[in-house]
DNA sequence: ACGCCCGCCTGTAAGC
DNA sequence: TGCTTACAGGCGGGCG
C-alpha cells in the first residue's frame, strides 16, 4: 500500500477534502483536517509499522491506519461512492483517493511540522519496523532472551517489533518451525536465527505478491486490485488443509487472543 | 511483565 | 426462510 501511495500520489496536488461522519478522523476536527490538506502537494509516502505516512510540502503529515476493514482506494471522480466511504481527497488533475472502513476502527489524521510526538504518542512506542530496522539475529536473541511472553504474542506486540499482525505471525512461525506458544526466552540460537530468516523470507516475499486478500476482499491495492499472497499461506485460513511441508492437517488454536494456524508436525 | 477479557464497529457466515 | 450467534487482517485499557 506505501508503493501503491508513492507512486500514486508524489507530486500530485490536494484541491479538495470531504470528511464525512465522526469516526476516522479523531484526533482533530475534521475542519483542521480538511484545512490542512487542502493545497498541499505530497512529497513522500513512508511507512511505520502499521502507519502509513505521508508527508506534504509543509512539512506536515498524513498518518493513516486502516486497523483491521480499513481500505485506500483511488478512483476517477464521479465514481460510484462505496457504502462507508468516510473521507474523499480529489486531486488536482483528476483522481480522488477515498478512505473507505465499515469498522470505522481504521483512522486518518494531520500531524503539523513537529508535532507527530505530541498528536501521536504511541508512535514513540513503536519497536523496530520488522522490515526495514530488523537487528541482526544475535540481537534479537539478546533482545527475546528476557522476555517471558510467548513469542506469537511478541511477534505482535507493536511495542517490541512494529508491522506484523496475525497472518504474517502465522506464516513466519511456519516458516521458522516454531509454535507461537513457545515463551520468546525459551528460543535456542539456532532457533532465534531460523526466526529471523523467516521473518526476512516472509515479509518481502508477501510485499512482492502484493499482500494477503482474504475472501472479502477488505484488504486491496490501491486500484481495488486483490494481492495473491493468500495462495502461498502455509498455515494461516487453512485448518484442515494439508500442510505444505509434510501433509498434516493445519491444526487451528487460540493463542494470544487470536485464531491461529500451525502445522502440529512441522512446528515445535 | 504477562495472559486474558472487553470494547470499539459492521458485515458475513454458520447454526438452529 | 429467518433469527441468533460467533467471528473477522488491530489495538488500547483494565484486571488478576
Amino acid at each position: 500500500m506505501r508503493g501503491d501511495l508513492e507512486r500514486c500520489l508524489v507530486g500530485r496536488t490536494i484541491s479538495s477534502v470531504a470528511v464525512t461522519g465522526s469516526r476516522s478522523v479523531r484526533r482533530q476536527h475534521p475542519e483542521d483536517f480538511r484545512k490542512a490538506l487542502t493545497g498541499r502537494s505530497v512529497r513522500g509516502v513512508e511507512r511505520r509499522g502499521k502507519y502509513l505516512v505521508t508527508t506534504l510540502d509543509d512539512g506536515s503529515l498524513l498518518v493513516v491506519h486502516l486497523r483491521m476493514s480499513g481500505q485506500l482506494l483511488l478512483v476517477e471522480p464521479g465514481a460510484p461512492l462505496r457504502p462507508h466511504t468516510h473521507a474523499v481527497v480529489a486531486l488536482r488533475g483528476g483522481g480522488e483517493l477515498r478512505f473507505v472502513d465499515p469498522r470505522t476502527f481504521g483512522e486518518m489524521f494531520v500531524a503539523p511540522p513537529g508535532r507527530l510526538a505530541e498528536m501521536a504518542p504511541e508512535f514513540d512506542q513503536l519497536g523496530f519496523d520488522a522490515l526495514q530496522e530488523l537487528p541482526g539475529a544475535a540481537t534479537l536473541a539478546r533482545l527475546l532472551a528476557p522476555r517471558r511472553a510467548r513469542i506469537k504474542a511478541l511477534l505482535m506486540d507493536q511495542h517490541f517489533i512494529a508491522g506484523i499482525g496475525n497472518i504474517y505471525s502465522d506464516e513466519i512461525l511456519f516458516a521458522a518451525g516454531l509454535l507461537g506458544d513457545r515463551p520468546a526466552a525459551s528460543l535456542s540460537a539456532g532457533e532465534v536465527r531460523r526466526l529471523h530468516r523467516a521473518i526476512r523470507a516472509v515479509l518481502p516475499e508477501a510485499i512482492a505478491m502484493r499482500g494477503s486478500t482474504l475472501p472479502d476482499r477488505r484488504y486491496t491495492g490501491i486500484s481495488g486490485d486483490p494481492g495473491t499472497y493468500q495462495d502461498r499461506h502455509s498455515v494461516y485460513g487453512r485448518a484442515g488443509l494439508p500442510c505444505p511441508r509434510c501433509k498434516a492437517p493445519v491444526r487451528r488454536s487460540k493463542l494470544a487472543g487470536r485464531t491461529s494456524f500451525h502445522c502440529p508436525r512441522c512446528q515445535t
